[in-house]
DNA sequence: CGAGATATAGTCGGTTCCGACTATTAGGGA
DNA sequence: TCCCTAATAGTCGGAACCGACTATATCTCG
C-alpha cells in the first residue's frame, strides 16, 4: 500500500483549514492574512511550501478550488473551500495535537547537548548573549499582545498561543540565567577528560575523584 | 552560485560531528552510541538521514572515511573521523546555536492557536489529558536522570540538556494545566464568533459586548 | 510624470528527510 | 541442532520543504 499512508502533517495545512473554516481564500491570500494576525509566529509561511500544501489537501479531498478569478488582468488567483471531510478534520486534527505530546527537536537542545565543547567561560558567555536575544524577543511580543488583546481589539482567546509561546520563552530564559549562573559558582562543574586504554576517565574539576563510563 | 550554500543544517550532523570528537566510529556505531546515552532525546536518530547526514559532512570536507572494516561476512562498514576543519567547525557551530536563538515552531502552538474549534469543554479535555501525558514523560525521564547522575555514574554536565528539556516541559505542564482552570472559571472566555456583511463580529461569552476586527 | 519601491500572486528546481524495506549474523531456548 | 528472534548495517524511492526567481500592478515622492 503506498498511497494516502498518513495525513497531511505539515501545521502549515492547519493554518489553511483553519483559515477556510471563516472564508473561502486563495493562497496568497492566506499567507497575508496569517502574517496579519500574527500567526506567523506559531507556523511557518513559505509561499513554496504554501502551493504545496493547498495542492496536498486538494489530493486528499479536504478542501477544493471553487472559484478561478482574475483581477485586471493579475495572474489568475485560485480560491479554496473546505470539503465537509476537511471540516471535520480540522477539528479531529486541532484535538489530537492538543491531546498528545510528541517528541519535538528544538534546535538548543542539541546544542546544549554539547555544551561541554565550549569551557565553563565560553558557555557561560554564550547564554548570556543568548539571555538578552530572548529578553528582546520577548518584550516585542508582549508589546503585539499588549496592542491587540490589551487594548481589546482582538478577544484573548484568539491570541492565546501567543501566551503559550510567551510562557516557554521565559521558561527557557530562567533556565538560561540560572545556567550561567551555575556555571559561575562552579555548581556545575567541568570534568576534564581523558582518554585512557580502559575508554574514557574523567575527573571532577573541584574533588579530583575520577569515574568510569 | 549554486553549490555549497550553506552549512550542513540538519542538527543530527551535530550530533556526528560531537562523537567523532572523541572517537572515529561507523554511522551505525553513532546512531546506537547516541541511544546509550539518551541523547535520542535531543537528536532526531533515524537511519536514513543518519547516512544523508555522514555523506553531506564528507562532501563538506568535516569528515573523512579513515577505514572500511569487514568483521566476518557483515556488509562492510565505513568508519569516519572528523578533518581539522571538522573539529573546528563543531565548536563554532555549538557556540553559534547556543548564542542565536532561531525561530521554531512547535506543533503544540500550531494546535494551540485552533484551541477555539474545541469549544471551552473540549479544549479543557483535550488540555488536561495533555498534562497528563506529560507528567509520564517528566517521570520517565527524571528516572533516568536518577539512575544515571544520580548515582554518579556520569557526571551532569553531560547529560544537561535532560534537565534543560525537563524545564521546558515542566513550563509546558504549568501553561498547561493553568490553561484548564482558566477556562473552567471563566477567565479565558470563549466568544461566540458570527459572520456579518461587515465581517466577522464576537460576542463575548460573559458580558455580551460585541466588537469588529 | 517618471523611476524606484512595494505589493500582488505564484512557479520551479533542487536538497533534505524519512519510513519501509533488505540482508546477514549471532544468540538462545525447545 | 534447528528455528525464531534480535541485533547489525545499510539502501532506496518518494514526499516535504525551502529559497530564489518571475512578472505585473500600484504607490509615492521628488
Amino acid at each position: 500500500m503506498l498511497m494516502a499512508r498518513r495525513k497531511v502533517s505539515n501545521p502549515l495545512a492547519l493554518a489553511v483549514l483553519g483559515l477556510l473554516q471563516e472564508q473561502s481564500m486563495h493562497p496568497y491570500e492566506m499567507a497575508s492574512t496569517l502574517r496579519e494576525r500574527h500567526k506567523d509566529g506559531s507556523f511557518k509561511v513559505n509561499s513554496g511550501s504554501l502551493y504545496d500544501t493547498v495542492e496536498a489537501l486538494v489530493r486528499h479531498g479536504w478542501i477544493e478550488p471553487v472559484e478561478t478569478a482574475r483581477d485586471g488582468r493579475r495572474p489568475e488567483r485560485t480560491v479554496y473551500a473546505p470539503t465537509e471531510l476537511g471540516q471535520a478534520e480540522f477539528v479531529r486534527w486541532v484535538d489530537e495535537l492538543v491531546r498528545t505530546p510528541i517528541a519535538e527537536y528544538p534546535k538548543f537542545l542539541a546544542a546544549v547537548s554539547y555544551l561541554g565543547a565550549l569551557g565553563p567561560d565560553g558557555a557561560a558567555d554564550a547564554l548570556t548573549e543568548r539571555a538578552g536575544h530572548l529578553v528582546q524577543r520577548i518584550e516585542q511580543t508582549q508589546a503585539v499582545l499588549d496592542e491587540t488583546v490589551g487594548s481589546g481589539a482582538v478577544p484573548r482567546l484568539f491570541m492565546i498561543e501567543v501566551e503559550c509561546a510567551l510562557h516557554a520563552w521565559q521558561a527557557e530564559l530562567d533556565w538560561t540565567r540560572r545556567t550561567v549562573a551555575e556555571i559561575g559558582d562552579g555548581r556545575l562543574a567541568w570534568p576534564r577528560v581523558e582518554r585512557t586504554e580502559q575508554g574514557w576517565t574523567w575527573s571532577a574539576a573541584d574533588d579530583g575523584n575520577g569515574s568510569e563510563r
